[in-house]
DNA sequence: AATGAATGAGGTTTCATTCAT
DNA sequence: TATGAATGAAACCTCATTCAT
């Protein structure tokens, strides 16, 4: 018999899907078990309820999108460089899987009063990053900008940008938003 | 007898209160309702169903916080002030409708399949003012910005710092937030 | 001033139609009202609740369906001339008033318990001419049919008949149709 | 543990009782799942909403009332006396299942606009097996009706007399009620 | 007498969760 | 471990009726 992948696994995959298309609350464990070829009452051998569920899907999701941004500014030295590098990885990272992303904007951003902590931790382990970066240049002198603020409205930034050609179906030209960014940021207004 | 608030009015105040804590769907008519002191059935009165009443608090939110920026910037000349400003008064309004704002975020941002339309207007409708002040920016040389793009960023800027300071409960300090933002912006990293 | 017709009686005849399109529950008393040109609140001075209104409008068509046959029969003689001819005037009716037979079907048929008093009272009106015609019939010698039964087995052939030409949409051929009862009752098979 | 009668089965039984006692509208799904003994939901399993529970509810006992009639003249020759008997089996039928013949009278012949196409095949279902004795009668020369509406009106007659007798709560006697419309087809008037 | 805005009881239906198999 | 039939709380919404004008 061949090795399957396992259930728990599964179910997450199936869950992102679903959750990225119609929402929280619009999801049904039905639908989640079906997509995942398991029985409904299998979702609640792996995880405590549909709120367990929902917060596991998103802490992976978060997980590899974090993955993912560090992996490319490892070999990075520059903040400015890092800076940059990590945005474009974002963008990136949002053209490739514009499904868990809209359901990231749907679910982090909106978030939920019973989720609240669970979403907080999230929301920092994905804006940390940006955050060591920018303190990191203010030690090194590159930049003037605060730590907390700064970094949220950085991340405000990309999202707000991606979410804009998500809503208006435009294709989502990497390239293009990255370099609208980035003129932000490192061009002075007059 | 006083002459009480007209009831829709009296309804949508509730209503942006009550779906601003609590979301769309953990939210009840009958809380609604009870809200503003008016029987269930009059919900149904003054508005179609959930969904509209939904859409029309949120219409009559983002045509406030519309109307409140442009009054602030409607006597400034020059394009970079006019970004600057168009910011404050975003921060301000924020800080004075905490409860919408919120609202704002979850549901604009994690826009709902069947209100597209309904959200990317008002989206739209938000957006344009600082569209606007790009575009006559870059006309007159004073910024070298991409139109769409990048106010989609700069309000993405905005909205991210704002939802930040809520999510962690901190001092909503507008002062503060506004500098970092504007620091982004006007300062050159090196 | 044009003497406007009486609200009553407009109230009755609107009432007709929309019960007989929509029946008893489908049909709502502002519907009623709007279609009658008064206020929700008119109808209930004239009229003390749905049910009431319904039983008036009720018995206004079964008294003018009883009228309308007592008017046909009343010149004749022979009880089987009688009969025929009450079979033939009752199709008639059914033709010119198809709305009010339905309504009729559905409601006097299919009573409701709440109003069954009332309904019997309506049924027994309307037998009552058939039931009359055979007793004469009886005595006289031409039929040898018992009363009650007998009347109700009348009665149900016609609207069996009528009925069926409604509910397949068939064009209501009085003539055959009086020809196909008529050939039932005196017509002996072998 | 002792088989229990499926779910399904129990669910349309208790559902034929009070559909006939209290009608289509009057009935509630909770009262059908407490005389059922199931759970409200449970009702959704089996059945896509109301009008799919009232549509098999109506189908399965009108299966039932052809099969009743066809097994009882299924061994006779001659139309008359298949008629004759097709009219005992159906009224003996009544006798045995008032509930079911009460609810078959208000909601078949006052059939609702949205469930006509269901109800016309009942209807027709019903209607077939006198329609089909009366054109094999005609052919070998015993009657000289038309066959569609001469069924109706056949079966409107039985009806008729059944309805009148549910109607004033006389005791249903089955073989006086057969005599007297016997009389009416099979006796001719002077 | 006439009105229609307001009410809230009560209906249908969905769906997270349990539990016997 | 795995399942899915069964459950019932709770949601949205309708509409007969009332009552202040």
């Amino acid at each position: 018999m061949v090795t399957q992948k396992p259930k728990k696994a599964r179910i997450i995959e199936a869950a992102v899907d679903i959750f990225a298309q119609k929402g929280f609350h619009e999801t049904t464990m039905k639908e989640i078990a079906r997509a995942a070829g398991v029985g409904k009452g299998t979702l609640y051998i792996h995880f405590k309820n549909k709120d367990d569920l929902f917060s596991k899907v998103l802490d992976s999701g978060i997980e590899e999108l974090a993955r993912f941004v560090k992996n490319r500014i490892q070999d990075l030295e520059s903040p400015p460089e890092k800076l940059k590098k990590a945005i474009k990885a974002q963008l990136q990272y949002f053209k490739e899987n514009e499904q868990f992303c809209v359901f990231a904007f749907r679910e982090v951003w909106a978030y939920r009063e019973d989720l609240k902590d669970q979403i907080e931790k999230l929301h920092n382990k994905h804006t940390v990053i940006i955050k060591d970066i920018i303190s990191e240049g203010n030690k090194k002198g590159h930049f003037k900008m605060s730590n907390g603020n700064s970094a949220a409205a950085v991340v405000g930034m990309v999202w707000g940008a991606a979410l804009n050609s998500f809503l208006f179906k435009e294709e989502f030209k990497v390239d293009k938003i990255y370099e609208d960014i980035v003129t932000i940021i490192f061009e002075n207004p007059v």
